[in-house]
DNA sequence: AAAAAAACACTTGTATGCAATTGAAATATC
DNA sequence: GATATTTCAATTGCATACAAGTGTTTTTTT
């Protein structure tokens, strides 16, 4: 390494800012942060999941998760209601108004994804997906 | 798109988080965070520069930089000092014992490299920085 | 030279990121 | 069946991330 721009954690760190910022500014029209709208966008694939479940599938642990959903709840679009199988859980549900959302959410993100990447062949597109799941 | 997991913005944020947490963890010892590591590894590359020249090279913003350096400037290892070029601006130097910091940093990063990188061959490492860069 | 615009470091406020801890409930062990 | 361990959701404390704004100094424009 004869550079610190060398530095592999350096460019992932990068490379996630730059991802953020870009989502939460195609987002920003709808009010929501980019963490939140991928917190929207698994729920919208999958409803009524725990918030330990939630919080494996987006990568965030439950401090984090507890202020996400604080904040998006606030809002309106999920509601945390008892779960009757473990009383110690939760289970976090897509309200009506999420659900809205969420389809507005899931276009913008399949188009922000698409100009994003838009310098990318397919091939590298699945190559850097594929490099980056196999960190 | 499919599933949320399969959302570039979701990928990259994830390997940017677990690289963090990689170079925090190895840093740790040392008292340090993956930020502070990364900002102490440019000021080892070339040292008195700028406070926003620093936050260019390491893409921290105003906000962040002074945060991290007020905390890195009270560990003793860099200081601020007046820019007699400039002086709106400051310089931001490494201290000795900023520098003998810097140059254990160097090693532990240049292996935790290596580590984090293991299961890839030279040309799949070539290529992830290359395309990353290219975002 | 005077006025306007830009750059520099910094602060504030809000949103993650994460280690460590808490209290309650479920599971494992004995 | 009583006890120990684990799991769940949440909180606290500290470290980024970043938009917006401040006061000071420099540069540009007129």
């Amino acid at each position: 390494m004869k550079h610190p721009s060398e530095c592999i954690f350096f460019n992932l760190v990068k490379a996630g800012k730059k991802a953020s910022r870009f989502l939460k500014n195609e987002v920003a029209l709808l009010g929501l942060t980019s963490i939140q709208t991928l917190v929207i966008l698994f729920l919208f694939y999958q409803d009524e999941i725990t918030s330990a479940e939630l919080g494996k599938r987006t990568e965030l642990d439950s401090a984090t998760m507890a202020g996400v959903l604080d904040r998006i709840e606030n809002m309106g679009l999920v509601a945390r209601r008892p779960n009757h199988d473990d009383h110690r859980a939760i289970s976090v549900c897509l309200t009506d108004e999420g659900q809205m959302m969420a389809e507005k959410l899931w276009d913008v993100a399949e188009k922000a994804n698409t100009t994003f990447l838009k310098k990318f062949s397919k091939e590298e597109v699945v190559f850097l997906k594929g490099l980056l799941n196999r960190l």
